[in-house]
DNA sequence: ATTTTAACCGAAAACGGTTTCGTGAAATTT
DNA sequence: AAATTTCACGAAACCGTTTTCGGTTAAAAT
């Protein structure tokens, strides 16, 4: 009934506790005839090596922490999968804490997870904060830490993000190649850095193509939820007959314009195109069918994971090697929201 | 920059790492002075117990396992909320897995986790498991574990679930009661016991107000996806004009449905009552806004987390409890989809 | 026949806590 | 004043593994 142990099986069999460790992991210095007897004996007893003990001796748990700030949201248990499943191939596994997109609650989860005694942390900083004591302390600490999606230019580590500019620069040029003439944006506040970014994009192709940014076209809401997109979509359909291209920069503000422009009898795509930006599963299962960024969740979280766990290693074999941020591509989908 | 340990606050202060122990566990059997002398210092130093050392001295690991057949799902990243937000209060954490909602993978991950030395595992089970030997074998060796969602009544063990016949029951008693006097059901087959029981509570709703069940009227799919809810829609719009009310297992399906009616131009809730199934997010943004079932993710993953937490401790006391089952009640919410 | 080398094994320390048990001194009771 | 109890503390075992460092034997080289 008790678990077995090392030290129970060199009982059996009369040998040291210590050769039946080296037999059992390979080690030179045994002779075939034991490594036989031993490696027999622990397959019949189903003998599994006490993690804890392993731990204690290695100091370290296999185990990373993640950090997501709303874990009920299509993209980033997009990322949740991607990150576990590669962990699992590293033997690693994930616990996982929701920051709720709050700063106070960001520290208590760093903290949380430092007490838990993990090997690494993937971290996507919460929309308000703004300081960034609490993360720098923990990588000078010497803990490896890894940011995904929201970074910082301020703290120097690893980190795996998209391009936003450059994603809704493609966005927006999808819009000009298709004919659109007159394109307006559907944005919230220019508070975090993916919205300002998204917004420069939708500039720089505007500007690359000739076209003149005008500030009527620009819709500003509260937020970026569906409703702030259906009003934005009203007040298009009610000021700008002419517009004949919307970006929002999600795709539930895209759907909410969608939604305003049917009631407005407004045919899309014939009279405008709708792109919008993520590429979650509701694009999919709208009438039309909604043109998209794809953010790349899987891959995002499976990137995270690596550079994470490359950091672990060089940790633990004292290398330092300067930080890297690697870019993961986006791809604007076209569906039949964009024609 | 070296870790602190308890010996190097003994050596400091030339005392014992025995009294040192018990001085931060508030034995009673240290004077005031030396407590304070200790606490102190600890304080100061700002040290943290190796939990490495602890883990191996309790062999326990405050960490629970959560398999989920599909984290990328609102529903199961509502209960891995529920779950993460409840160990924390106790300071347990979790490590989450995928089944990918496969017998194989559910067995892989099973292992993974008795790998990792977990206290105790959340399961809910894939949609082709049938045997369930492999659960069976874990409690047998007294690993605590309990079902959410998805369980079978094969398997003895603590459950917290929904009660499907009665959720689908309530949902068609609430068409009837807005004065549907034909109503169809849409749902995939009668594989899982979640379709099995929704039918089954639609069929009782039927009975119970003198209606009778019309073969019809009942809609199979191959799966419960939004193309086959817009097939069955579809199909409805055809052949029975005077369908006034559908039932439809899953949000999704209704959705699709009300597409389908939506392109025959028929009116919602004025000439077809919808009601769905889940509550999902999705549900807040179609038009009109979706009638469905709540069922609460977050409460059945807090309840699991409880039921699975009270377990580890009657299990590290020898206490023996016979099994309960958990029933989290579900509530119809009525939207503009049914009138 | 003696020395060198290789092959094999085990004792013991280390990881960092917790907990039992024993002991000496002081305080209290007879 | 002698016997008893209380108080404060420390030694040591323990959890289960890994790994270093010697040591013993047998085989090979001189």
């Amino acid at each position: 009934m008790s678990k077995i142990s090392l030290t129970k099986i060199s009982e059996i069999l009369g040998i040291s506790k210590s050769t039946v460790s080296k037999a059992l992991n390979n080690y030179v210095d045994v002779s075939p005839a034991t490594r036989k007897k031993v490696q027999d004996l622990a397959e019949e007893l189903n003998y599994k090596p006490n993690i804890f003990a392993q731990n204690l001796r290695s100091q370290e748990s296999k185990i990373i922490g993640l950090i997501i700030p709303e874990i009920v949201h299509y993209f980033f248990s997009t990322i949740l999968l991607g990150v576990t499943k590669t962990a699992e191939m590293y033997d690693y596994s994930v616990i996982v804490v929701q920051s709720d997109d709050d700063y106070k609650s960001e520290i208590k989860q760093l903290a949380f997870l430092l007490d838990k005694n993990v090997d690494g942390i993937l971290l996507s900083l919460a929309d308000n904060t703004i300081h960034f004591n609490h993360v720098k302390d923990i990588i000078n600490q010497g803990v490896p830490l890894v940011l995904y999606d929201r970074a910082s230019k301020l703290i120097d580590c690893n980190k795996v993000v998209i391009d936003d500019v450059k994603a809704a620069q493609m966005a927006t040029q999808h819009l000009i190649d298709i004919g659109c003439k007159k394109i307006a944006i559907i944005r919230n506040q220019l508070k975090s850095q993916g919205t300002i970014d998204r917004h420069k994009g939708y500039k720089k192709a505007l500007l690359e193509n000739g076209m003149l940014y005008d500030k009527s076209l620009d819709f500003e809401g509260h937020d970026f939820s569906f409703n702030e997109g259906k009003k934005a979509g009203n007040k298009i359909s009610k000021l700008h007959k002419d517009v004949d291209g919307i970006f929002a920069v999600t795709d539930l503000m895209a759907i909410g314009a969608l939604e305003a422009l049917k009631e407005h009898n407004i045919a899309v795509p014939d009279q405008v195109s709708v792109i919008g930006f993520s590429n979650w599963f509701l694009t999919q299962i709208t009438t039309p069918h909604l043109s998209t960024v794809d953010q790349p969740g899987f891959e995002i979280g499976k990137t995270a994971f690596k550079l994470l766990y490359q950091e672990i290693q060089n940790n633990k074999n004292d290398i330092k090697e300067v930080s890297k941020t690697v870019i993961i591509p986006t791809t604007v989908i076209s569906r039949a929201s964009t024609k």
